[in-house]
RNA sequence: GGUCGCUUAGCUCAGCUGGGAGAGCAUCUGCCUUACAAGCAGGAGGUCAUAGGUUCGAACCCUAUAGCGACCACCA
């Protein structure tokens, strides 16, 4: 054996998988090829956050895209797979400040500029862990391309956007309420709400009705302290109950104000009793109805969430004891009319975890609706596409119901709002660089705006402002976009898919990317999702320590559907390595055996005709022709499979090949020839174990890409060495050997069927027996398949007899379809054994007859089915009824 | 409240456009056969949640019900 084929006696993905990565690298094979004639194919990875650890969630997500990209890169693509970093604003802002808090600072003490100090060293001390964990999991990205939110590129990008934005009128400084985190101080989006069942009470409370004794109407709220700030009660125009009191005002408790009642639709008559305060400083709702309704805002808290200045009495209490003593009040002078236990969703900030409060405050907004439309219509026409399609409901249902975008954030980590305001007029000047003077008033007091933009802002750019956007000249713009796939989870289509959508087509008129591939999240083997503080998290850099980085990839992709949850079960590691395992040892076995590479090279050049595409068939033997054509078959269907992304079928059918297909049959049918004297017969097998070995790795490379790698260098060596960059395997038209590989499946059915005869028979492995087959249509084959049916038959000889009196009276019979098989060993039969078996055998045939008649005697089956289906059974039928005349004839016999 | 998904072997899940129920693990039987005991060869185990409907034929299509889960909205 030649040592350069030579593999490690153990399998150890520990012993390869860094070397194959730095190689790639070192070979730049990550990079897009220099063939601009290639077809493009670009990814961009979703960026995480630049603290972060990576987590199965991203494991997940980076394996899918990595099987995706190394799989067109092998198809002859160019392909980029564009990573990067996200700088996170308020998780990283959140993450400083509590390391100044630890250091006994505040932000404020320490100042914006010094304060970004902290964060960028922050940002490169924890930033960059994960691209290093990415590594590990094999991830095939051009890391040269990476790019980071906050770099100047990037930077340049999110202005841009901003003020072409602005210019269009699509950006517009507005006093809104928005959500208010009373622990980061800045406004937050919807979706960074969270909801938290707390217990609570309702209390209810009468306000007096204006002129009268002691008429009142009761209202019931969560939130007695706000009341100090209501402008309105209010009660459903249709409730009969109260409609006499429409249009007239009561009396608000503690402040003994006059305050009207009104009617509004959005009261529901059932809750509480029907009537609710209206606080429009201090609920989303309330406010949308003061705005209805024309009532004056008044805010009962400070800007610190403090009680304000409305009743001096309270002033400075934090909103939980002005709360009691408000309600002691109320109680004092007879308002509360009762308390009531309730339980209701407090909003939290899904960072922090405090309180939200909503807040009137001054912010920058996008209108979306126009935009939104535009980016719900390119998926309704088909430009983008969701996988699986229902996704794309979650979709449209946030793009039609849209809310202008709150765009600025209290914070300091991030892009800072492009507008300057003059200190002398008020002007606002959006522009990229700070103006010189004020263009109203001439004054050079100008401002710039204290806010940065929401993360989401510049990672709506991702697609293209990765690219060289907004220079549409840029070579990587001009040959990578609009992007091929995007793949990600159902959690950040609306935060992020949605608005890569509507700015992607606002600044390039092009949808950012085809595909959206939606995977689902990673959860326990409870079923639980994996959480920090339940701390069921598993780490992927664990599992890769344990079993590789082999292993966990199958174990994400095997047998799951994209879209759906996976549940994570160490039993798939098991079965993931066992696999990586199994293919180490069927290739320690080829390689062992290899013959001279000169000498199979040469022979596959004579085989295979590669203009033609076409088979000496001289040269092949029936198995061959027969894992050659379920080679073929598996390489059109992985193709087609990969194109749907679906790639836990794709998958699996290559793990069944190589270990139902080729390692339990093929490998086990040749190694006769092998062991033969026969030099050219054993080049002859060599050529095909290698050529099938080969290709199956290749299939399997996307998935499993180190220890395919590490095999495939030790194959013969053809032109491409190197696996990762090798040809990806192309679909036949036709299949060129159908026909014998019905033979040999019919030939495997056989042996099967006296390997059970020989179990029930309790026949010992060792123990050989002649096998007596009757002439039939395939005799030719049969001969030429002797070496395998002897030796996976158990027989040391193998005789063809010309009719049935040549066979010894007692001998056990064996039919499969049209062969008709005898062992002539009665002397190993237990005459009982024998009967009770061919006993069970006939109850089984006959109802299988049974079943065939029944179906082939339903007229609607034989009118209507496809006349292939219909002759198949007929056939069948006919085979179960002649097997059943076999075995009643041997039972006569025998008995 | 709205939308969506799931329910298939003991467990975890596949099952593409309707045509005789599958994999892995677990279990049982027999084998240490010279690539592999992390293995090989077999076996057992399922009214495909329930009830209707369409069809010659339904795990698959339709309707309803139940259980579980997710998302969105609301929660005075």
């Amino acid at each position: 054996m030649n040592e350069k084929h030579k593999l490690a006696e153990k399998f150890n993905p520990k012993d390869f998988e860094d070397k194959h990565y730095e190689n790639w690298e070192k070979k730049g094979y990550f990079k897009p090829s220099d063939d601009k004639t290639k077809e493009t194919y670009c990814i961009m990875m979703p960026p995480p956050n630049v603290t972060g650890k990576l987590h199965m969630g991203h494991a997940l997500d980076d394996t899918i895209q990595d099987v995706l990209i190394r799989y067109k890169r092998m198809k002859g693509f160019r392909t980029l797979w564009l990573p990067g970093s996200d700088h996170a604003a308020i998780s990283t802002e959140m993450k400083v400040v509590q390391k100044l808090k630890n250091e006994g600072k505040t932000k404020e003490e320490l100042g914006r500029e010094k304060f970004l100090e902290e964060a960028w060293a922050w940002t490169k001390e924890y930033g960059g862990i994960i691209q290093k964990q990415q590594r590990k999991l094999g991830c095939s990205c051009d890391w040269e391309r990476n790019r980071f939110t906050l770099d100047d590129g990037m930077s340049d990008a999110v202005l841009e956007q901003f003020i072409k934005l602005y210019e269009k009128g699509l950006i517009y400084k507005g006093r809104r309420m928005v959500n208010w985190c009373t622990s980061c101080k800045t406004s937050i989006s919807d979706a960074e709400v969270e909801y938290k069942e707390e217990p609570s009470h309702l209390w209810h409370i009468r306000y007096k009705i204006t002129g009268t004794e002691n008429e009142y109407i009761e209202v019931a709220t969560t939130r007695p302290e706000t009341m100090l700030g209501d402008t309105a009660v209010a009660v459903h125009p249709k409730d009969e109950r109260y409609k006499h009191l429409v249009g007239k005002t009561c009396i608000l408790p503690i402040m003994n104000k006059e305050i009207p009642i009104i009617a509004d639709e959005f009261v529901e008559m059932e809750f509480g009793t029907g009537c609710v305060k209206i606080t429009p400083a201090h609920d989303m709702n309330d406010y949308q109805a003061g705005l209805r309704h024309n009532l004056e805002i008044i805010e009962v808290f400070d800007e610190n969430f403090k009680m304000g200045n409305l009743v001096p009495e309270y002033k400075g209490m934090d909103i939980l004891t002005a709360r009691e003593k408000i309600v002691e009040k109320l109680k004092e002078i007879g308002a509360l009319v009762r308390t009531e236990e309730y339980t209701h969703n407090v909003a939290k900030c899904e960072r922090c975890k405090n309180t939200i409060e909503p807040k009137i405050s001054e912010q920058w907004f996008v209108s979306m609706k126009d935009l939104a439309k535009r980016a719900a219509d390119a998926v309704r026409n088909g430009q983008t596409r969701f996988i699986p399609q229902r996704y794309e409901k979650q979709y449209f249902h946030w793009l039609d119901n849209i809310q202008d975008w709150c765009i600025s954030r209290q914070l300091w980590w991030g892009h800072r709002i492009p507008a300057y305001y003059c200190e002398n007029c008020g002007e606002v000047h959006v522009s990229k660089t700070q103006p010189e003077m004020c263009k109203k008033c001439g004054s050079k007091n100008l401002v710039q705006d204290p806010d940065t933009l929401d993360t989401w802002f510049s990672s709506a750019l991702w697609p293209f402002s990765t690219l060289g956007w907004p220079n549409k000249e840029s070579e990587d713009y001009k040959d990578f976009y609009p992007t091929q796939t995007l793949v990600t989870g159902f959690d950040i289509i609306t935060f992020w898919i949605s608005r890569m959508m509507t700015q992607g087509l606002e600044f390039t008129d092009e949808v950012p990317f085809k595909d959206v591939l939606v995977h689902g999240i990673v959860r326990d083997d409870k079923g639980r999702k994996m959480s920090k503080t339940l701390g069921n998290g598993i780490d992927p850099l664990e599992i890769i320590d344990k079993y590789g980085t082999d292993a966990l990839r199958f174990s994400l992709l095997s047998g799951t559907t994209i879209g759906n949850d996976i549940r994570f079960m160490t039993e798939k590691l098991d079965q993931a390595s066992n696999f990586a395992n199994k293919i180490w040892n069927a290739a320690k076995f080829i390689t062992n055996s290899l013959v001279e590479d000169k000498d199979i090279i040469e022979f596959s050049e004579k085989l295979y005709n590669k203009e033609n595409k076409t088979y000496n068939e001289k040269m092949l033997k029936i198995e061959d022709k027969w894992i050659i054509n379920k080679l073929d078959k598996l390489i059109s269907e992985v193709n087609v499979n990969l194109e749907n992304y679906d790639l836990g079928i794709a998958l699996d059918k290559i793990y069944s090949f190589i270990w139902n297909e080729f390692c339990d049959w093929y490998i086990e049918m040749v190694k006769p020839r092998l062991y033969n004297e026969d030099y050219e017969e054993k080049v002859s097998v060599c050529c095909i174990l290698d050529y099938v070995f080969g290709v199956s790795l290749k299939l399997l490379h996307p998935f499993m890409p180190f220890v395919t790698s590490e095999i495939y260098g030790k194959l013969v060596e053809y032109n491409d060495k190197e696996l990762m960059v090798s040809k990806w395997p192309n679909s036949r038209d036709e299949f060129l050997f159908n026909n014998e590989e019905t033979i040999v499946e019919k030939l495997k059915k056989l042996i099967v069927e006296i390997r059970n005869v020989r179990t029930k028979m309790n026949v010992h492995p060792s123990k050989k027996s002649k096998l007596l087959i009757i002439q039939n249509s395939i005799e030719k084959e049969i001969k030429e398949s002797n070496s395998f049916l002897t030796k996976l038959g158990f027989a040391n000889e193998v005789v063809i007899v010309k009719d049935e009196k040549e066979i010894p009276q007692n001998a056990v019979s064996i039919v499969v379809d049209d062969l008709k098989v005898f062992i002539p060993f009665e002397e190993l039969v237990d005459i009982e054994e024998e009967i009770k078996r061919l006993e069970g055998e006939k109850t089984r045939l006959e109802a299988e007859v049974l079943r065939g008649e029944k179906m082939l005697s339903n007229p609607g089956f034989v009118n209507k089915a496809p006349e292939a289906k219909v002759n198949e059974e007929k056939a069948k039928l006919e085979n179960y009824k002649q097997m059943l005349a076999n075995v009643e004839e041997r039972l006569k016999n025998l008995k």
